[in-house]
DNA sequence: GAGGAGTGTATAAGAATCTTAATTAAGTTG
DNA sequence: CAACTTAATTAAGATTCTTATACACTCCTC
């Protein structure tokens, strides 16, 4: 029923959705991520211990806390993290490929409100307003 | 960055995937299980049996294979299901009740093509054309 | 219809990933 | 500055998965 979404090059669905987290926003500190992956701080740690090892990610001193750590993804952090989109971007272009032209067009139109839903999602979820450094 | 879905009651990702699909499309064998969670079949027999000890689904012998076991979903089990998609729906009317009328006419408009697409997708990945009993 | 290959389930052992609890260090506040 | 809070780490244990093995049944072929 589930869509289970990682699992890819024995990487867990918790350690992709940070290594997207953090291509996505930015620097984080394990505080922030453990809250926004919904694990404790204890597992963030380990975890990010293991990324470092494999060097998808590094740690840096938080010039403004000399207690936080800031986790930040490294270049081959990065490389998983564009050919996960790449593949899903050619996946679901696969099945709008299947789609009539007007189809496709009912779901473009759609677009602007799911964002707006979404948006809203997180203001009602209480979640921070982080711009998406996606490119 | 991921969203992540169950934990609800202590069942996990994979516990709560399988009531979906039990209920979602009736009985269902061990192997196929194990085939559609994209899990091991030892898996599915372990989750089962705790599933079971709990009350929330049934083993059954299949009368067409005397070696094969069907696996349904119970009352309590269903109850279950029901819930948590009482609880989506009331989510998810909290969100669009924050959008305008045009903005949801854009998304029910876009629901027959997005159906589309996720038949599409099941085609594709050879998945059996199974009816959703959902009522 | 007997033997052998294949399929469905169960179980044991071990690996991966999570949690709780305790520890250390640094920041905050009266 | 003493008490409290916060950030991270570490250790120990729980949960849930995998691999490997075993066993029963089914199916096919000669």
């Amino acid at each position: 029923m589930f869509i289970r979404l990682p699992a890819v090059q024995r990487l867990s669905f918790t350690t992709l959705s940070v290594l997207h987290t953090l291509a996505g926003q930015g620097p984080k500190r394990l505080t922030e991520l453990a809250s926004s992956e919904q694990v404790t701080q204890s597992a963030i740690t380990q975890m990010v211990t293991k990324l470092e090892r494999d060097g998808l990610v590094e740690r840096r001193p938080d010039p403004s806390d000399r207690r936080a750590v800031l986790v930040d993804v490294t270049a081959a952090g990065t490389a998983i993290v564009h050919g996960r989109r790449a593949d899903r971007r050619a996946h679901l272009a696969e099945l709008t490929g299947e789609l009539t032209p007007a189809e496709r067009a009912t779901i473009a139109a759609a677009l602007p409100a799911l964002a707006r839903m979404s948006e809203v999602n997180r203001r009602l979820a209480g979640e921070p307003d982080v711009p998406d450094r996606r490119r």
